[in-house]
DNA sequence: AGGATTTGGTAAAACGTTTAATATTTGTCC
DNA sequence: GGACAAATATTAAACGTTTTACCAAATCCT
């Protein structure tokens, strides 16, 4: 492989002409331009990319850091990095750390796992990535990422623990509001509610949303309409039958895999979702396009979190000041994905 | 940050003597290796591994050049793929081509699309990356990857064009004929089949696997049994009806999706799928672990194929001689998932 | 014509490591 | 105490670039 070196004697000048030539610099004449730049294609001469680096105290890569591949919410949000990478010219150095192969169900309490990141980093850092990207598998407080690097870093659909680095997540408020509100456009007044586990924050913030729309269009908030569930399709179906006792007319499930649960359960009982029940879902995961009908729900902003967070992060080592929040929290919109599964019983003016 | 110069002049040493002790290399006395390493952690000293990459001509990284992170498969083999090389102590720089974002169907035939692949071949060689894995959506002939590289490649989950760079992928007729005895085993000697699109490399194995049941167990091939299907839900919804008209007692769909729409026309027929008629599915996606019954289908080890993939380019780049066959390809095995669509109607003896 | 300026080019240092060749210190033995 | 070997440490070159400082030739201006 041919270096700057022998490209230089192949054309009979210095290597610091062919440098600045092959940087497009002033400074050479035309004719020798020609000649390197033609002899540079012969020679089919290959920078040596990590000579630049280690000259230029640069390396235009930024480190990814991905909890697990295989979970559902990141490789669209490794999507939306790369997406965004691209167009700017940085390299990703993918690091996965297969949180959920590696590591029991609570895996976020053990020193082992925070050892394991601050190797990850380190290596990383070792290769002089000039930024890092956490990107974690659902929202919650990430306590592994330290705050004092040296280099900045921003986490993708997670909070830091201090609020220093900058996080941009999903604005479940917004979403579960938006969707709310579509239920009640279309004259649902009772809403049952199934949630996901209550120390989620995922949760939290979406039963937030359901309980403003309640609010901004003067309907009582009733507790009683609220059950509790965790993610799981059972638990969706197991809850469905005490929801459907308190003469709701639509079902709000806080993921689209309880909303599942929540069709077998009517299925079974003889009711028709989105007929006799309207159903909402959450996430938008790929099977609830398949349920019948398909699944009303609201469609995680992913790729927009990773686009995002890239946007941070390069910003950020380019030395422009974050545009998070002053809370170093971006939160990004989801849009409502209107399917089959809500009818409309309100009452005509 | 600090150096390995200043390292070596806060203890007093020459750079050569730290180097020597970081490395482990034999030759420095117990009291300065300790004075050294204490220092080091001291200082927080991290080596630039970007000069070491440049001083030793090595890099410890491979391209992984994927066609599109939000396709299913992608994401398990990528996993696959780092599960190997973290085990190996290999980085990965990930290059996302996001072909089916950038590019009709047709993508594959145009030259802007070989003109990208080699773009980024280029770029990640400049990086110096030691070998590339190209990692395919779905199994077919990739043609854009010269086999005239100077460092090793490895398909995964495709073909290369020459047959030069070996590829790994799924053993397709196993798998077929893996669940085919499994259904003749419970009892079905008439078993439908809706295919894949017929130039789709997955849909012709699949055949043969399933030709391959019927003849070593002295059932006589009827191609009225077999139609057409393109993959799509609808396909398997609109194709079932013609088969139930053949009397067959069992259907083998050629992925899950046409599976899904198997069981949506039983559905409406009053049939029950794993009751009144079998059904196996082929790929497990996601989705197919949810149909009532779970389908019964075979799981594609598209993180052993990751898994593989990087063994072999890392054999290569060390110069062992690739295990790939004689024919550089390496077919892995599918696992058969059963669930609970397939029932026994054979007859006691 | 001759000094000033522009143009086109070069030499050499630097980036942070590793390593071969060499130098220095320490220890052993008579 | 001196010779020799072994143990330990140092010097300097190298990896492939970029860039600063410098130089020579060509061009311009009066």
């Amino acid at each position: 492989m041919a270096t700057i070196k022998e490209l230089a004697k192949c054309c009979g000048v210095s290597v610091a002409t062919v440098s600045n030539i092959l940087n497009n610099k002033p400074g050479a004449s035309e004719k020798t331009r020609k000649l390197v730049l033609e002899m540079a294609e012969k020679l089919d001469y290959t920078p040596n990319v990590v000579a630049k680096n280690l000259k230029m105290q640069k390396t235009r890569s930024i480190g990814v850091i991905a909890e697990d591949m295989t979970i559902f919410s990141i490789p669209d949000i490794i999507d939306g990095i790369t997406d965004y990478c691209q167009e700017r010219d940085y390299q990703i150095l993918l690091t996965n750390l297969r949180l959920f192969k590696k590591y029991s169900d609570t895996y976020y309490n053990r020193d082992d796992y925070y050892g394991l990141v601050g190797l990850e980093i380190k290596k990383l850092m070792e290769k002089q990535v000039e930024g890092i990207i956490y990107v974690a598998a659902h929202e919650r407080i990430i306590r592994c990422i330290p705050d004092t690097l040296p280099i900045p870093a921003v986490m993708a659909y997670g909070y830091s623990k201090s609020g220093k680095v900058p996080s941009v997540v999903v604005d479940d408020v917004g979403g579960a509001a938006e969707i709310m509100q579509y239920l009640v456009d279309h004259g649902h007044k009772r809403v049952g509610v199934i949630t996901g586990k209550p120390d989620s924050l995922h949760a939290q913030a979406r039963l937030v949303g359901y309980q403003q729309v309640l609010f901004q269009n003067g309907i009582l908030y009733d507790p009683g309409l609220v059950v509790e569930g965790d993610w799981t399709r059972e638990s969706g179906y197991s809850r469905t039958g005490q929801l459907l006792e308190k003469e709701v007319t639509a079902l709000f499930c806080m993921n689209d895999l309880m909303a599942g649960g929540a069709y077998d359960r009517m299925d079974e009982l003889g009711l028709k979702p989105g007929e006799d029940i309207s159903v909402a879902g959450y996430d938008d995961r790929e099977l609830s396009g398949y349920y019948r009908p398909p699944l009303t729900t609201v469609s995680l902003p992913l790729h927009d979190i990773g686009h995002k967070a890239s946007e941070l992060v390069i910003d950020l080592l380019n030395g422009r000041e974050s545009e998070a929040g002053p809370d170093n929290v971006c939160a990004v919109g989801c849009r409502l994905l209107i399917r089959k599964s809500v009818k409309n019983i309100a009452v005509e003016a």
